[in-house]
DNA sequence: TTGAAAGCGATACCAT
DNA sequence: ATGGTATCGCTTTCAA
């Protein structure tokens, strides 16, 4: 393992100048700059940045914890962040919490060691406070809220007005046997959800009417056919979100029933596979790009600046696929 | 930024000491080890994991780096490896190269000057040679081969099976007209899949007749239609990926073919999806989680023993599902 | 059993 | 412009 101090003494200078050449952090006299370049080369020195970190006491590494990525939509995240970072000169260490609190804890004792420069939880346990609290990295909550923020940064879509365009929508196309499936209260974008449902129910004077169900297509599919034995008569479905919805094509499909005419069907997220599928998903985007890039990007202000905005609500769109058709005269 | 020699004051006691408490490296008095501890709990302290890998020599750190998460085969990929690494004390750089050559450069450059233990490829571009020779860490190729093998591990399915078994699948569901979806013929995965598809025909004197098509769903989508311009008889395509089989399942039944009836289809990898669009994909599994765990084993065994295995093929097995039938007395 | 001290590899201040 | 040297935080001989 060849280092500095190799170099230098192959090309008859200290070590001082080698890193000076190396970061050209002052100025060096051509000749012993050609000389340094050619031992950097004649050895193929590389720096080791364990070194350069300790010293300079930032490991530009960003830690990234999702919690699992049977959901393609902490995939398609966590891609973002990757470009974001490497651009910024940042690394990722990535770690999956599988949805295993120890393993989460254990996580987040690791960065704290490795002294990552901040942390990106995409994490939806939200019993996590004391941890959190404890080792004192910046922290970007993404699709989650954390409750006494405590230097946490939070960002997030807004899942209310999202829920509302949903439903909204699903009126326009003169759905009058709505069923909701409700997310689970335990995460603040499944609360926000909800409510946003709520808020359009009570606006139109409409019944609350939905039934449980978690963020994946396993249960999606176990309730989608819970949906159709206590609400026969559904004539429009929110789904929770895309993988949910997915599954729940999938049911309405095998059974017989016709979407968009039957029943009509939209989801939440806007993942790449909400337009795979055999009909294309009508569904709510979640900025995915710009929730990446704030994440980082806010990490990397703390890191400058040391404050962290608070909290950040991002925009969402409807986008109108084939699993919802607009009535003329319904609205 | 407390640090151990503050714990060691506080504890009365010397650096080193704190150091064998930690890593229950040496015995210590009872009482000292209490007061440390003690210590430790009051000053908060966390130890600096850049120190110890400098000292040490080792990071614990895996790099992997990934092509681009469009296809979930990588995500998965990757998120077992998190897992087996995670078992084993070690952390994952993540890295993706989005195709991009000179990306990749820099992030093989980055872990190398990071001191990774090891790099887990799944890069698919074969121009990489020098990068790979100059830089000295153990590397493991998965699902993909590099040429000159120089402390090059290489780990991957056996594609030219699977390949054959998809086929010969194919002529039992009584396929007479069977279009091959050719992969890019830049990777050792599509050489070889395609090899495997050819030496089928030959046995059988079936011509053979293909398109190239590239590994995603974009290219799927473009190249179904023109499969069925070229090939208006087809009866069953042999897909060169899920994700392409899944873009041209969506091209046959826009198009108002049945599958399997007038048209059987079969993907390869068995990535999640697979089972999920509406007609579960017959498909050729790959045994992701096997791969996973051998790559990270490949890495740590070096690190130990200094050797690293040279090439391992792992077992293939067809996946019957919905869209292909078998036909009785046919084959 | 314990502490002092010498590194690990790179950086930056302080002289020159 | 350049070199010597202390330093980052931790580990591990080597003595005591």
């Amino acid at each position: 393992m060849t280092s500095i101090r190799d170099v230098a003494r192959l090309a008859g200078v200290s070590p001082s100048t080698v890193s000076r050449v190396m970061n050209q952090t002052a100025n060096v006299n051509e000749e012993k700059k050609q000389k340094v370049l050619w031992a950097i080369q004649e050895t193929g020195f590389v720096p080791n940045e364990l070194a350069r970190s300790l010293y300079k006491k930032n490991s530009k590494i960003i830690g990234v914890i999702v919690p699992s990525i049977d959901n393609p939509f902490f995939g398609e995240l966590a891609r973002v962040i990757e470009e974001e970072a490497f651009l910024n000169g940042y690394r990722l260490t990535l770690c999956s919490s599988n949805h295993n609190r120890e393993k989460e804890k254990a996580n987040i004792q690791m960065l704290t060691r490795l002294k990552a420069e901040g942390i990106i939880l995409m994490t939806n346990d939200e019993t996590l406070q004391e941890e959190i609290e404890k080792c004192n990295l910046p922290i970007v909550a993404l699709d989650r809220q954390i409750a006494s923020g405590n230097g946490v940064s939070y960002i997030h879509a807004d899942h209310y007005k999202g829920s509302r365009l949903a439903m909204k929508h699903l009126l326009e196309c003169g759905c009058k046997n709505i069923v909701k499936l409700r997310e689970p209260q335990v995460y603040s974008s499944g609360r926000q959800r909800f409510a946003g449902y709520v808020s359009v129910c009570k606006e139109y004077g409409i019944p609350v009417q939905y039934i449980d169900c978690q963020y994946d297509y396993e249960d999606g599919f176990r309730v989608a056919e819970q949906v159709l034995l206590k609400y026969p008569d559904v004539d429009g479905i929110l789904a929770n979100n895309d993988m949910v919805a997915i599954a729940v094509y999938k049911v309405l499909k095998k059974r017989g029933y016709r979407v968009p005419e039957d029943v009509q069907l939209i989801g939440f997220d806007n993942i790449a596979f909400s337009h795979m599928i055999l009909q294309e998903l009508t569904t709510i985007e979640q900025p995915i790009k710009e929730m990446g890039k704030l994440a980082v990007k806010a990490i990397m202000e703390y890191g400058q600046a040391g404050k962290i905005e608070q909290e950040q609500v991002l925009d969402v769109t409807l986008i109108k696929r084939e699993t919802t058709k607009e009535r003329k005269g319904l609205s």
